[in-house]
This record gives C-alpha cells, sequence and structure tokens, in this order.
RNA sequence: GGGCGGUUAGCUCAGCGGUAGAGCACUACGUUGACAUCGUAGGGGUCACUGGUUCGAUCCCAGUACCGCCCA
C-alpha cells in the first residue's frame, strides 16, 4: 500500500542508481540515431539554475526519444574553463597561505590545478545526477583528455598550414589581473562615471598657440604620437602638417588629417595613443605613426629603460619627472598626470563625463587595449560556411530570432584571439627556432624534425608559453566527444547530433564557433537544431547573482520539494523566445500535482486495479471509459506534438490539465459508484480502463517527472523499468465524439447544481431533490445512465422527471431542459430572481452580440462558411437558453 | 545609434482573428472512505496607449510611452 505522501529523498537516489547500474543511459543501438551534446558545465563548477533550466530540457528531450524508441546518446561531459578555473586555484592557495603560481612555477602549479579538479570535479556532475539527468556517463569526456586535446592539436595544426590561424602583432584586449589577453567577446562595457579632462598641447613654434585635446583617460597622454583633426573642419586647416610638443614629454609629434576626428565633439581635435586605444590604433596604422606602449602587462608605467618611450627625447627635468612616475598604477599616474598639467597650465577645463569603460568579465578590472604578439583565428574566413548552412536552413533556430542575432555577428566577425597568457588550458603547439622562426607540430619530435630541415642541422626549439582560449577546444565538442580525430562508429552514428539545447549568451562564444569548426572538419553541421532556452530570473525579474544575493539554489530546491517538483516547473515555464521567473510557490505547487498524482494512483490501488497486458481500449463498451480514453489519446496528441516542436511548456501543461482536472477530478469521481456497486463487466472494463490511462499518464509525464512517475511504475507491479516502456501511440480512431458529449453533459449538470447550491446557500452537507423537467429522449436516457454519480457529486437526494417546474424551485438551464432544485423553504426567491437575471443578462449580452454579427451583410459574404454556421447555432442555443431564463423567471416573479 | 523582446487578474505567466485562461494569493463552505501537499463554489481583467487593416482586433500592421536584453 502506498503512503499518503510521496518522499523524493527515499527515492530518488536509489532509482537513479538502479537506471545507471542496468545501462538504462546508454545507447540502445536501436532505432534511429537521436543524439545531444551536453553543454559543458565547468568541471569545477556547480549547479546553477541555469544548468537545471538547460538539463531539465535535454532530459526531457532525452527521454521522450528513449521511449519512442529511438536509439539515444546524451553525450556528457565537463570543460577546463581556463581562466576560471585557474582563477579560483590561484584564490584557494592565497586563502592557504602557499606561494603564489608565479612563486611554485608552472609545472607546480598545474599539478595544483589538477589535484582540484580530481577534488572537486565530481561536484557537477553528482548535481546533474541529482537532477535526473540520463546522460551516457560511460561516455564522460572532459575537454582536456587525452583524446580531446589531440582534437585540439589537430585542429591547430591543420589551421595553421591552411593559412587560418597566425600570429600577429596588434592591439588586443588585456586583462591586467589576469595578465593575459582576452577576445573581444570577454569584455563587458560598463557605464562609468568619470571626466573628461582638456588638455592644451601647444603648437610648435607658434608661441601661446594651442590645440586642445579632450580625453578620459590621460595617462595615456605620455604614448602620444599625433593630435587628429578632422580633414574638413575649418578651423585646423593651417595646423594641419604643422607640429605640437607633447607637454611632460617633449616629443615632437604632427597634426594629422584624419576622418577618425569628429568636428562635433568637444574641440574637434583628438589626441593618438595607437598603442592603447584601437581607433587610434587604426589612425596609427593610416598614417605611419609610431607606436608606443607605456605600461607594462599590470597596468603600471613602465617608461624607465622603455626603449619606444625614450626614442628621440632630451633628458630635460620635464621628462625627468615623467620618468619618476616609472611603476605607477595607472590611476595613480592619471592623478599626477592631471595635476602637474593643472599646475602648468594646460588643464583647459575638466567635466563630468558618462562613458563606458571595458571590464574583464573574469578578472573584474578595466582591460587595457595592449599591443602584443598573439595567436588569432582567421574567423572571417570560417564564418562564410557557418552563415550559409544556416541561411539554408541546414540547422534551425528554435526560436527563429536568434537566427537575426547569429548572422549579425558573424557578418560583422573579427579576428578571433586565441592565445591566453595562462597556464591551466592547451599549450599551443608551437616551438620557436633561436632565430625565432616558427615550427607548428602535433608534436615536439615533429616540430625538431622540422626545424633540422630547415636548418639543416639539429637545434634546440623553445615552446610557445601560451594556452589556447578554452572556447577554442568547446568548438570541436560535437566531434571530439565523439572521438574524432579517429573515425569511430560513434562519430559515423551520430554526427551530425540532433539539436543543441543552450542559452542565448553563448551563441557567439560557442554556437557559431561551433558551427565554424564543425563545417570545416566534418564537412557537416554539428546540430541540425538549436533550441535557445531562456534566462532564469527571480521572481522579480532580477536576474540572479551573487552580489545581489537572489541566487536561488537548484539543490535547494530539489531538497526542499524534489527532483520532479523543480523540472515541471522549469519545463511549464520554458516558453519559448521569453525568460523565467521563477518563484517558489510554483514548485510547491507542481510538488502538490505530484501527490495528486501519488494518490490518485494509491486510489487505484486500494481498488485492486492492476495492470491489464490483453486491454484493448478499442473495445470498452462503457461511454465513461471510451471518454477517459479518446480524451488521453488527445493528450498523448498533444504532448507529442508540443515536445517536437521543443513547446515544453504546452507539453508540460497538457498532461497537467488532464490527469488532474480531467482524470482525478472527473473520472476517478465518476467511476467510484462502478466500482462500488457495478456490474462485474463493468467493473472489469472500468479496471482495465483505469490501469491504462494510469499507464499512459505516468508514461506521458515520465520525461517531465522521473522519479515519482518511476517510483509509481513499480511500486504498481510495472515490469522492468518506466523509462524505457514504448511512448503512447496516438491512435485517433480511439477518439468517441458522442461519448464526449454525453460526459459532458454529466459534468456540465453536475457543476451547474453545485453552483447553484452554493449561491443558495445550501449546506454543503445538506442533500436534496432535482427534478428534470421537460427533458427529451436523449437526456432521459442519460439521466437513467448517470442517475447515481451525479446524485453523488451533486450531493442529491434524488432526482425525478417531470413536465412541469415545481413550485418555488430554483432553475437551471441545462440545453433543451430544465434542472429545478425545490427549495422550499430555503430558497430565497428575490435572490433566486437576481440570480436568473443575472444569467439572463449575460444570455442577452451575447445574443446581441451574434445577432450583430449575422445581421451584418459583410460577416454573412466573407466570413468563413463555418464560422457563420457556428454563429448561427450558437445564437440558436442562446435563444433556447434566453427563453428557459425568462420562463423560469416568470414562474418565480408568479410566486413572489 | 542599430537590433531583439516585453507591457493580459493582486503576484508570476500562458493564450488567441469571433465565448479571456493557469498557478499562487484572496473569500465562503467542507474530516463526501485517494489526496487538507485536498475538495466545492466564488470575487477579480477597457488584454499599456493612439491610429490603421479587417465583416470582426487583446491577437495582424504602424506609431507612442514605459521596461528589459544584445551589439556599436
Amino acid at each position: 500500500m502506498l503512503e499518503k505522501h510521496f518522499d523524493p529523498k527515499t527515492v530518488e537516489q536509489r532509482l537513479y542508481e538502479a537506471w545507471e547500474k542496468a545501462g538504462a543511459f546508454q545507447p540502445s543501438g536501436k532505432g534511429e540515431p537521436f543524439c545531444i551534446v551536453i553543454p559543458p558545465p565547468n568541471v569545477t563548477g556547480s549547479l546553477h539554475m541555469g544548468h537545471a533550466l538547460n538539463n531539465t530540457l535535454q532530459d526531457i528531450l532525452v527521454r521522450f526519444e528513449r521511449m519512442r524508441g529511438k536509439d539515444v546518446l546524451w553525450q556528457p561531459g565537463t570543460d577546463h574553463a581556463g581562466i576560471a578555473t585557474q582563477m579560483v586555484v590561484e584564490r584557494k592557495l592565497a586563502a592557504e597561505g602557499k606561494p603564489t603560481r608565479w612563486e611554485m612555477g608552472r609545472e607546480k602549479f598545474l599539478e595544483e590545478v589538477w589535484a582540484w579538479k580530481e577534488q572537486s570535479g565530481n561536484t557537477i556532475i553528482n548535481q546533474l545526477k541529482r537532477l535526473g539527468a540520463s546522460c551516457d556517463w560511460s561516455r564522460l569526456r572532459f575537454t582536456m583528455d587525452e583524446g580531446l586535446s589531440r582534437a585540439v592539436l589537430k585542429v591547430f595544426v591543420t589551421l595553421w598550414k591552411e593559412g587560418l590561424i597566425y600570429k600577429d602583432k596588434r592591439l588586443v584586449n588585456w586583462d591586467p589581473k589576469l595578465r593575459t589577453a582576452i577576445s573581444d567577446l570577454e569584455v563587458v562595457p560598463k557605464e562609468t562615471k568619470g571626466h573628461l579632462w582638456h588638455f592644451r598641447y601647444p603648437v610648435e613654434g607658434e608661441e601661446g598657440r594651442y590645440i586642445v585635446v579632450a580625453t578620459t583617460r590621460p595617462e595615456t597622454m605620455l604614448g602620444d604620437t599625433a593630435v587628429a583633426v578632422h580633414p574638413d573642419d575649418p578651423r585646423y586647416q593651417d595646423l594641419i602638417g604643422k607640429h605640437v610638443i607633447l607637454p611632460l614629454v617633449g616629443r615632437r609629434i604632427p597634426i594629422v588629417a584624419d576622418e577618425h576626428a569628429d568636428p562635433e565633439t568637444g574641440s574637434g581635435a583628438v589626441k593618438i595613443t595607437p598603442a592603447h586605444d584601437f581607433d587610434d590604433f587604426e589612425v596609427g596604422k593610416r598614417h605611419g605613426l609610431p607606436m608606443i606602449s607605456v605600461m607594462d602587462e599590470t597596468a603600471h608605467m613602465d617608461l624607465k629603460d622603455n626603449a619606444d618611450f625614450l626614442a628621440g627625447l632630451e633628458m630635460t627635468p620635464e621628462i625627468e619627472e615623467t620618468l619618476s612616475y616609472h611603476g605607477l598604477d595607472r590611476f595613480d599616474a592619471r592623478k599626477k598626470i592631471v595635476e602637474r598639467m593643472e599646475k602648468l597650465g594646460l588643464l583647459e577645463k575638466v567635466e563630468d563625463h558618462v562613458h563606458m569603460v571595458p571590464y574583464g568579465d573574469r578578472g573584474g578590472v578595466p582591460v587595457e587595449p595592449r599591443l602584443t604578439e598573439q595567436w588569432f583565428v582567421d574567423a572571417a574566413a570560417l564564418a562564410a560556411g557557418a552563415l550559409r548552412v544556416v541561411e539554408r536552413g541546414d540547422t534551425k533556430f528554435f526560436p527563429a530570432n536568434w537566427t537575426k542575432t547569429y548572422f549579425e555577428w558573424l557578418r560583422n566577425i573579427q579576428p578571433w584571439c586565441i592565445s591566453r597568457q595562462l597556464w591551466w588550458g592547451h599549450r599551443i603547439p608551437a616551438w620557436y627556432g633561436p632565430d625565432g622562426k616558427i615550427f607548428v607540430a602535433e608534436t615536439e619530435e615533429e616540430a625538431l624534425k622540422q626545424a633540422k630541415k630547415h636548418y639543416g642541422e639539429p637545434v634546440t626549439l623553445e615552446r610557445d608559453p601560451d594556452v589556447l582560449d578554452t572556447w577554442f577546444s568547446s568548438a570541436l565538442w560535437p566531434f571530439s566527444t565523439l572521438g574524432w580525430p579517429d573515425e569511430t562508429p560513434e562519430l559515423k552514428r551520430y554526427y551530425p547530433t540532433s539539436v543543441l539545447i543552450t542559452g542565448f549568451d553563448i551563441i557567439f562564444f560557442w554556437v557559431a564557433r561551433m558551427m565554424m569548426m564543425g563545417l570545416h572538419f566534418m564537412h557537416d553541421v554539428p546540430f541540425h537544431d538549436v533550441y535557445i532556452h531562456a534566462l532564469v530570473r527571480d521572481e522579480h525579474g532580477q536576474k540572479m547573482s551573487k552580489s545581489k544575493g537572489n541566487v536561488i539554489d537548484p539543490l535547494d530546491l530539489i531538497e526542499k520539494y524534489g527532483a520532479d517538483a523543480l523540472r515541471f516547473t522549469l519545463a511549464i515555464m520554458a516558453v519559448m523566445g521569453r525568460d523565467i521567473r521563477l518563484s517558489e510557490s510554483r514548485v510547491e505547487g507542481y510538488r502538490n500535482f505530484g501527490t495528486k498524482l501519488w494518490n490518485a494512483v494509491r486510489f487505484l490501488e486500494m481498488n485492486e486495479i492492476g495492470r491489464y497486458e490483453t486491454f484493448d481500449p478499442a473495445g470498452a463498451r462503457l461511454s465513461l471509459n471510451r471518454w477517459i480514453i479518446g480524451e488521453a489519446v488527445k493528450t498523448a496528441r498533444e504532448v507529442t506534438q508540443s515536445l517536437e516542436d521543443y513547446r515544453f511548456n504546452d507539453a508540460a501543461a497538457a498532461i497537467y490539465r488532464f490527469t488532474w482536472d480531467v482524470f482525478c477530478d472527473w473520472y476517478l469521481e465518476l467511476i467510484k459508484p462502478v466500482l462500488r456497486e457495478g456490474d462485474a463487466a463493468a467493473q472489469e472494463e472500468t479496471h482495465q480502463t483505469a490501469g491504462w490511462i494510469r499507464d499512459i499518464i505516468l508514461k506521458l509525464l515520465h520525461p517531465f517527472m522521473p522519479f515519482i512517475t518511476e517510483e509509481l511504475w513499480q511500486r504498481t507491479g510495472g515490469e522492468g523499468f518506466l523509462m524505457l516502456q514504448p511512448w503512447p501511440e496516438v491512435n485517433e480512431a480511439l477518439i468517441d465524439e458522442a461519448a464526449a458529449e454525453e460526459l459532458n453533459w454529466v459534468i456540465t449538470f453536475i457543476r451547474e447544481v453545485r453552483s447553484t447550491r452554493s449561491e443558495m446557500n445550501v449546506p454543503a452537507g445538506a442533500q436534496i431533490p432535482a427534478v428534470l423537467v421537460s427533458a427529451d429522449e436523449e437526456s432521459r436516457r442519460r439521466l437513467k445512465e448517470w442517475k447515481t454519480e451525479i446524485m453523488r457529486l451533486a450531493r442529491l437526494s434524488d432526482i425525478t422527471l417531470a413536465d412541469e417546474v415545481p413550485p418555488k424551485a430554483a432553475q437551471i438551464v441545462l440545453a433543451e431542459a430544465i434542472i429545478a432544485l425545490p427549495l422550499e423553504g430555503v430558497i430565497d426567491l428575490d435572490a433566486e430572481i437576481k440570480r436568473l437575471e443575472k444569467e439572463l443578462a449575460a444570455a442577452e449580452k451575447e445574443i446581441r452580440s451574434l445577432e450583430g454579427r449575422l445581421s451584418n451583410e459583410n460577416f454573412l459574404t466573407k466570413a468563413k462558411p463555418e464560422v457563420v454556421e457556428q454563429t448561427r447555432q450558437r445564437l440558436a442555443e442562446m435563444q433556447t437558453r434566453r427563453e428557459k431564463l425568462e420562463e423560469a423567471r416568470a414562474r418565480l416573479a408568479a410566486m413572489a
């Protein structure tokens, strides 16, 4: 016997282990292949709400398709997450008072990271298991595994040979805290209140004449190598080609004409610092200007011994003082420079200024454009194919509007900086000869061989110290996890994968790059569909963040309500294209839904309803059973269709409604009399039908609520695992509309009586008689059939037939008939008349609307014929209803 | 500045060219032999605003206001 409540805590782990142990998560090897690769979470991370949503949706699809008989592979794995992981370990070392990574050196530090990975690497995997994720864990991969590393090497070397990877000295986004280059995607602009300082730069040879330039970053002025004005700006025509003397430095720098200078803003003249600003870099290239870096890799001023900076400068007291800024932090230097400019009378004014300051998304400090040598992927070359396949529809986005975002980015794509000055990651497979010549190879031996050939003698090579951007290895994920570069059976069978499920925030980082790499190396798209899911926010629409303190931990919710409740909540709220505002009350509500189902099954159990292998739903005779069978089929159809279309919310809502509103509220209530006093044949059929429906519900609900459904399957003697049972088929022939109409009549009867009782303040416990007046043949038959059930559910003492409405009765119009509730002594005539008038008013309002439509010539000629016909029918019904209501009112009025 | 999305019940959200829906909250009643993590009944909405298309608009189109996100 089932307990009154489902207890997730005692069940979830047990079932999960049983599934896994039985190999239920592994591909069956039979049927059409269906494959999803998991968006790999950070190996040392822990589960947050985004993961919970992402993996719930994947698991729903995977369980659905598995039950549909497909050969399902959900490929799991984790990501080494270079910067994030390295930072975590560095912080941990600091907290433990251990040496910094610089002090302990590369090798020792990497040992520490691996140790940390071993220790915490299973956390997120175990958390995914608690959620119920049915990944094939026997195939768990990690981006730094031997196999995946081989894929990285091969891709790097191949792209290098094809000229699609190159090394270049360019301005890159530099994170001075982490001391590494980062890609443009890893930069987040933050609106910041700052200042705009207007400086005067003296014009050479024109005593007392200045040109005013404005800057938000005074410290960069030490690296200025020009002042630019717009070529058409009338104010500066005579100055173009002349020079200014850079204050504090004494450098003679040209005034150049360049369209980058905007005559509308400020003075129209801008200082040009090619080594510290992306726009200026371009200006510098156009005019052949020197590029002078004045900061080091930690964004401290770098002036002494800086050959570029010192070039051509004469030692003066002025420059001596400036050199004293060497080693100052960029913001301290800014302060000193402003003070000094002011003292010199060269500060024209200071304005408050709100502008965007680029921050590193990991380091959290402003990034510094920095001139360095880095490795790049020629992303534009790879983008063309990635664009074409989506334009052609080989890969589709759901919802489709993300296609635009994807196109937008690919069409304006920049070279992808893939080198990182980190230690944790795939080390770049490039070696340098004594003269700096680059040898790229998959192994050191191969590089040495190349070098020997090149130099004609063996030389020692030095390996590039940098590692690759984490997303470089993630981009290979859909094929590297399946075994590439080896030609494995899995690769052949499951690539291209069926669908990718991910968040919109990594369309650029990940989706687009997988598309490029997949096309280049596999010559086919990595996935047919891309489902982009929402962001999970808190219940007030705020993004969850640690700093706001509004983070909801999915594990807390699982602890409190069970994994099923959390999963169901996320699924039913996962509307395409809209964010999810998660509130705990919803989770609680769907936990209650589980309880409801649990108790419904418990009820069947109490009535000894089992599982009947030979049951043929087409053979059911009772309209009650024919009706619920039809409703179940409609539900199966809706759930199936919705899941095929990635409409998780519609699928979840359909099974919820059927289970609670149809099966529990009506079917179970209506079969109670049959189970108690029906004849043997009726009981037998009802047992079989109820058991059959229960199984349909368990199956349809299983992808959403795997634990409770599996538990109920097992507890009711189900063989094998529910998760491996076949999905309910949609047999339209089982839908019996006549039965549906009949049950609809019964339900309406009961509802109307209940409603009237309540309004008439009949005590809930009181049994009252009812009289069905002027019923036609069919209604009389139905009443005979359903009398017991209706009496029970509407709490009636008897239902009799009559031709006349008895006096002092409340009256309910039910199609052609009237249900009269004689309430002599109970009824408040005025109240009843009021109630009837209210209904009459509603009917009349609708009649007016319908008549209005039908008297409109345009409606009759232009609207669809079936709509016109429907409207006519509805009008006829409403007219009958009005007539009945009027009669009822008249009868009461006569008595009052 | 460009792009995308949103505005529907007290709250969180579905929906749809012709009758406006759910969960939670609220009110009243209820230990009807599955379930109080429940049942029954009920209150509550000019579907942001202004125009347009249409026989008919909450829904389609345009504009406005406000909110959010992405890109520059």
